[in-house]
DNA sequence: GACTCATATAAGCCTCCACTTATATGATCC
DNA sequence: GGATCATATAAGTGGAGGCTTATATGAGTC
């Protein structure tokens, strides 16, 4: 869990998570939008893909990333805890 | 937004966040399971604050603090938008 | 008003982390 | 097998952030 939130905590991780949400995407597509270098974002991809934010699927050359929805559930269960009126 | 975020990351914050989940709390009160100094966790609640995570209540000397469940809502909201099977 | 109690801020240190450049890996193409 | 394309890793650097000690603020007590 304090992996996913300190993945979290970089805000162009943020962004690259958004990139892959919905489709799967290679390394170059996630290249663009930002204007750090190449290895900069393969080190983002690494710190997400430790924190079980994605996973990837090789396919010739490339690598296409995705977001995975496990770790994103049990962050907004937690997140859910802290809804007012609960007193336990 | 990156604020909330930056916050959680830490994992003695979101400890402190637990206690105060559910009822006000002192200083004096949160010092104690922790291994770190009353400053120390005077300058936690301040990043707690700012990112608006609690709000405080100044009782005699004492400031009582407890968790605000705003952001925490947006963030279960952020987090839920990555379920599977939202094709967009 | 001096003293104490509860908490906050200042200043400095050290570790971690996001970045860069340079290089490695590993698949495809000829 | 050599060249190239797609991505990852290594090594180094600067800056942010979490900690400590020391000091400030501000409310209650006598």
């Amino acid at each position: 869990m304090s992996d996913i939130f300190r993945a979290l905590a970089d805000p162009t991780r943020r962004r690259i998570l958004d990139l892959v949400r919905d489709r799967e995407r290679p390394v170059n597509e996630l290249l663009e939008p930002f204007r750090v270098t190449q290895s900069a974002v393969s080190q983002h991809l690494r710190v997400l893909r430790e924190a079980g934010l994605v996973r990837l699927r090789r396919v010739g050359r490339q690598r296409l990333y995705r977001a995975e929805a496990g770790p994103m559930r049990r962050l907004a269960e937690w997140a859910g805890r802290f809804k007012e009126g609960k007193t336990r």
